[in-house]
DNA sequence: TTGCGACTAAACTGATCGGTTTATATATAT
DNA sequence: ATATATATAAACCGATCAGTTTAGTCGCAA
């Protein structure tokens, strides 16, 4: 992994370049973003560019460590610990979608799919930084239930797990299968009711 | 979507060619696959490759289309309907996380989500070739059971989903965001028993 | 005002790649 | 045997792109 050349970061223009780079990356992926488009939606010369960065691949890092950092302190916030189970697995699930099916969220999960071999460690960074953390988070209310006697669970990461996918069920695929974009209130409403449905059946006190 | 140009298919070699696109697509993705290193792969020169098809977008196109009808002919076969629901349910979960986490199933998914831009059609176009046969299959079998009186189900379409979803429950995340690239029989195991729980704990009669 | 560090536009290099062309070779069928 | 269809290697073209270089601008501090 080790980066071999190190990022210089003085001058003043650096976080213009790593919020062009941003939108371009975004937008178009590491082999289709060029550093010229980058360097234009930057507002700034190539060469200036590359006196912050070594090379296209150290700013797409950079760039994706930052995502990474942002997305993280996000979704840390809220999954209140106290209202009864089916509010808390609903508002979670909700937050879950809300994220997946956000156009940052979808460009995001294709950009680290679509890079995996490129940079291995994208995913398991953002993962690590986003969505474990709803995972984890998930996994200690879900205690806290079982010991208030509200929940019977076994196993708490399967649990989890289970709740986490069974909120993407119908949505996923059509997203991912690109067969459609966006969906209806009514679709998510019903997704999300099913999921808690479904949890409370199998781990319901 | 309409190829523009026809695919001629008379030579000795056509199909020689499509074997060695295949392989080169599979393992290096549509940008990542130069036309040189196909005509390599497939024993052949690069002027009788253009013989056959006008440009690379259209011989990607033609791998795609066949490596899906290929999926949907093997996903056609066996769920057998007259099985108790844990069994039927067991099998089907096997059935598709074995594809899932084939290295087949691996790379077309990858190459579904990384081309959905340039092919927006091909997502959709695999999708209904191979899983979504399995889920319409999966939905007969739930309504026969139903039927039966061994499942109680509202919504039919919603139930199979859940399912599917639930069969990928932490292998899924796992995989996709690059932390493991393969997993135990155990690991498998405790997540379709897990799945098969869950889905009868809601559905079952 | 002079010197310096950051910045710029634009030309340039070297490599890759999709696709074409050319000149030649091989097989087959009459 | 010869014509025709098919295949070949290799050179070639034009475009794109990462990264470098050049020659010069701008603002600021001593």
């Amino acid at each position: 992994m080790g980066q071999a050349a190190e990022i210089t970061r003085k001058g003043r223009k650096f976080d213009q370049v790593l919020e062009g780079a941003r939108d371009v990356f975004l937008a178009d992926g590491f082999e289709g973003a060029s550093v010229d488009d980058i360097a234009r939606a930057a507002g700034v010369s190539k060469a200036t560019l590359y006196s912050y960065f070594p090379d296209k691949r150290l700013l797409f890092m950079e760039v994706a460590r930052l995502e990474c950092v942002r997305q993280g302190e996000e979704s840390i916030k809220e999954i209140d610990l106290h209202a009864s189970p089916r509010v808390v697995l609903a508002n979670a699930a909700r937050h879950m979608l809300g994220f997946m099916l956000s156009d940052f969220g979808q460009r995001v999960f294709r950009i680290c799919v679509a890079e995996a071999d490129r940079f291995p460690d994208l995913g398991r960074q953002f993962y690590e930084s986003g969505p474990m953390m709803v995972r984890t988070r998930m996994k200690e209310y879900l205690a806290d239930a079982v010991a208030r006697g509200e929940l019977t669970i076994d196993d708490l990461d399967l649990a989890a797990d289970q709740f986490a996918e069974l909120c993407k069920a119908d949505l996923f695929p059509r997203w991912v299968f690109n067969i459609d974009a966006s969906f209806t209130d009514n679709e998510i409403d019903r997704v999300i009711a099913g999921a808690v449905e479904t949890f409370m059946a199998r781990y319901g006190a």
